[in-house]
DNA sequence: AGCGATAAGTGGACGCTGTCCACTTTAACT
DNA sequence: AGTTAAAGTGGACAGCGTCCACTTATCGCT
């Protein structure tokens, strides 16, 4: 399984940053079936099959391991509402489709904090001292929630919904409206709510939301 | 210091209860500087000056320690937005008072989000298995931040500024949206902004509460 | 007042974690 | 082909949560 290689390739022990990507998938695997606690560094170089120490190669401590899962973590979110925004018909600047796609952002975001608790809490578990580089920096991940949600409300304003006076900044106080239910609901003192009263409360943020957005 | 005591005063080596008060206590002060991850059960031991296994007669283990300093957290935020609330004059039923007292109770929460960034997060950091009792339970705390948002929004009707029929569970999403803006801004992924900038959001915020909640 | 039951606190241990150091082995480059 | 830097190993340490067995102070009862 690890004897052949094409002619010219690489090979290691592992192919080259197999153990880093492997650390990284075992922690998100971690992560999902448990949140950011569950990401412990013994547990994901047992996974990987090496070492312990052999994570210090890759990374400087389990912060910063925890802070790849994470990125990893909010690249999933990311890529479940472009492709939930990609699902909903109609052109781009159709009033009621630009709405629906705004909708269906929030659902997105809603959908993953409920069938992925543990990978949800993850991504914003950011560590402490490990920020994505300097600010203006390149590191700055791409696979944004805020991006999408952004380009829904950018296309409301192009469908004439959106008044570009209302949609200066508007982006923060409807991220923070569906992420604190997601929170609230999904580790907070909301969490034992039955999956229907759950469900209603999604559907009157998401109301909230669509009023204040016009 | 501990020689004299009022005749028919119980005495322990410690008075009664003192260690599991002192432990609630020290715990408070370990989520205040380091939020829910610093509450370290041996830790708080050491401060109250008692062996780590004391604490085990006192909590099943430190997650029941851990409960019962997220839920002193908890208290300590209701009590601010109270404060927060009493400060607004203006007699109940006053439509100007009615919408200041709920801008408010959402400013206040937002302040104790900013200025104990530790004890918030300790707040909603409720460990898993240890919820406040079965539904319907007594147990259930009654300095909560719902209770006061509530208040503030059967003013709002009584000000005949809300109408009823929007009155319904309209508590849900405005405690979604700031209390997801004091994640976002607090230890989420604008953690990093400015203070101008941030406080910026809170007035966004609250501005898109108050045209919802009409 | 004295006494026994009981709760509170102690001492020592275990396994697990993150992390450090010194060492060996392997692949990449001259 | 031989050197060098990177990748992985082995062993160790302190700190954590938790368990068990033991001592001791206090309360309730007679």
């Amino acid at each position: 399984m690890i004897a052949d290689q094409p002619a010219g390739e690489i090979r290691r022990r592992r192919p080259r940053g197999a153990v880093r990507d492997g650390l990284v998938a075992a922690g998100l695997e971690l992560a999902r079936a448990g949140g950011p606690d569950a990401v412990v560094l013994r547990e994901a170089t047992r996974i990987v099959g090496v070492v312990p120490n052999a994570a210090y190669r890759h990374f400087a401590d389990r912060d910063e391991l925890l802070a790849a899962v994470c990125a990893a973590a909010m690249g999933e979110l990311a890529d479940r509402m472009a492709a939930g925004v990609a699902r909903v018909p109609g052109k781009h600047g159709d009033p009621a489709a630009a709405r629906r796609r705004l909708g269906a952002v929030g659902t997105a975001y809603l959908e993953f904090a409920r069938e992925e608790p543990g990978l949800f809490a993850a991504a914003f578990a950011l560590p402490q001292q490990h920020t994505y580089g300097a600010p203006g920096d390149a590191a700055v991940p791409e696979r944004t929630p805020l991006t999408h949600l952004r380009a829904a409300l950018d296309e409301l304003v192009d469908a004439g919904v959106l008044r570009q006076q209302h949609r200066d900044g508007i982006e923060y106080p409807i991220w923070s409206a569906v992420h604190g239910l997601a929170v609230l609901t999904g580790q907070g003192p909301l969490r034992d709510l039955p999956g229907a009263a759950r469900q209603r409360l999604e559907e009157l943020t998401l109301t909230f939301i669509n009023e204040g957005a016009t």
